[in-house]
DNA sequence: GTAGGGTTAG
């Protein structure tokens, strides 16, 4: 009763309460067990609590006397990984082993992804058998042998992790291979491996591979046709996730893909399929879009869907107001710029390095009257001219007396507080 | 019963 309670609120992200009724279970001598404290530690790892999540471990097991299980050390390890605590994560491995508790293949999956998405495993590598030093790829292969040698052997996840670190490191080939290796160990490839596939084939520009990928996938019956998809959105109502949400993303990933591309025609007609058969664009898919026809110059197209959105149920975030500037001014088309600018500062939206930059080059070429310096200060969020900041670098182009000198702010300095200057 | 993989500006 208390746990089913715990996981939904903690499934909420309302960390808080779930924490209360903790306190609250255990005052009315409903012992939490095992499952309780892994559930709220899993969440607060989630939100990035880290500290407060090794808090409750501490009380699990020092004040309560819970042995933790595979489960809590692997949503630690897992946390730790998200927040980049490298040092911490083969600790936490390690005491995991010290505690005689044996890691899972999901335990390696979370190493695993880890390794693929970050550079930075020296410490890990220790931990977890790692011999081989070709790059990180054979890194994380390494952690495959490591896995063998426990008896633990490699699923679906683990490979698509794996896809995923060749895709994105333009390595096709051996993505390629390992897409087919996947078949080959009687494997089933999902939705995921397919959208790492398609995803890394349209990043080094193999469009036709992309294709025969998507037709695989509506041959193996991943996305919904025509006749299905009544019964599917009834279905993706009553259970809010599934199959559905993906083949969303899968339109996405191939808009965006076709017209990267410069296939700005195909991705047209599949941001058109995607209305004809029910689906509704989301953020992600209107973003790519726009920026799709900005790429090619079609600012009046990319400005018709910007206010369409407007009008429907999912308005322009920061991205939508970004893209749709930086389509502006690269195609010189400044009449609405000021007016974008002003709905960015009404919204509390704030400019990017790239669309100062581009902003600051138009000012400097006098396409713009002074007010719009205000604006342009207005929307420029102050982390932009921290040293430590990596767009900093970007402003080092034209440095702090080219800000003075275009701009007018001869009075300009550093603001110490968090809010826009 | 609770933990793991893919999705947009540049």
């Amino acid at each position: 009763m208390y746990n089913t309670m715990i996981k939904g609120l903690c499934k909420i992200s309302n960390n808080v309460i779930a924490i209360s009724l903790l306190k609250l279970m255990d005052e009315r001598g409903c012992k939490p067990d095992c499952f309780t404290y892994n559930t709220i530690i899993d969440s607060l790892c989630k939100d990035k609590l880290i500290d407060d999540a090794f808090k409750f471990f501490k009380e699990m097991v020092f004040q309560k006397g819970i042995s933790p299980d595979v489960i809590t050390y692997s949503s630690l390890i897992d946390g730790l990984c998200k927040l980049g605590r490298w040092d911490e994560a083969p600790k936490m491995l390690q005491e995991m082993l010290d505690d005689g508790i044996s890691p899972n293949v999901q335990t390696f999956n979370i190493l695993i992804d880890a390794c693929c998405k970050e550079g930075k495993v020296k410490e890990a590598e220790d931990f977890i058998n790692i011999m081989l030093k070709r790059g990180e790829m054979s890194k994380a292969i390494s952690i495959f042998d490591s896995m063998a040698f426990r008896g633990i052997f490699p699923n679906v996840v683990t490979y698509s992790s794996l896809l995923n670190g060749y895709c994105k490191s333009l390595n096709i080939e051996e993505a390629m291979n390992l897409f087919h290796e996947i078949t080959k160990k009687g494997l089933k490839p999902n939705v995921v491996t397919y959208n790492t596939m398609l995803q890394g084939l349209f990043r080094v520009g193999r469009c036709g591979d992309a294709r025969k990928h998507f037709d695989e996938m509506l041959a193996k019956g991943f996305l919904c046709n025509n006749h299905k998809i009544e019964e599917a959105l009834s279905l993706f109502h009553l259970t809010g996730d599934g199959k559905l949400n993906s083949d969303i993303a899968v339109y996405t990933i191939l808009i965006d893909g076709a017209s990267k591309c410069g296939k700005l025609d195909i991705a047209t007609a599949l941001f058109q399929d995607v209305t004809n058969k029910g689906l509704h664009p989301d953020l992600k898919t209107y973003n790519v879009m726009i920026s799709g026809l900005c790429r090619e110059g079609l600012v009046g197209d990319a400005k018709e869907l910007f206010l369409k959105m407007e009008e429907s149920d999912c308005p322009p975030n920061n991205v939508t107001y970004r893209v749709l500037l930086q389509g502006y001014l690269k195609n010189k088309r400044y009449d609405d710029v000021q007016i974008l600018l002003e709905r960015m500062d009404e919204l509390g939206y704030s400019l990017d390095a790239s669309t100062l930059s581009l902003l600051i080059d138009a000012v400097a070429a006098g396409s713009f009257d002074t007010t719009m310096s205000t604006l342009i200060a207005h929307t420029t969020p102050h982390w932009i001219f921290s040293e430590s900041s990596e767009v900093h670098n970007s402003l080092q182009d034209f440095g702090y007396r080219f800000v003075h000198k275009v701009l007018g702010w001869s009075n300009f300095s550093i603001p110490a507080d968090d809010t826009a200057i």
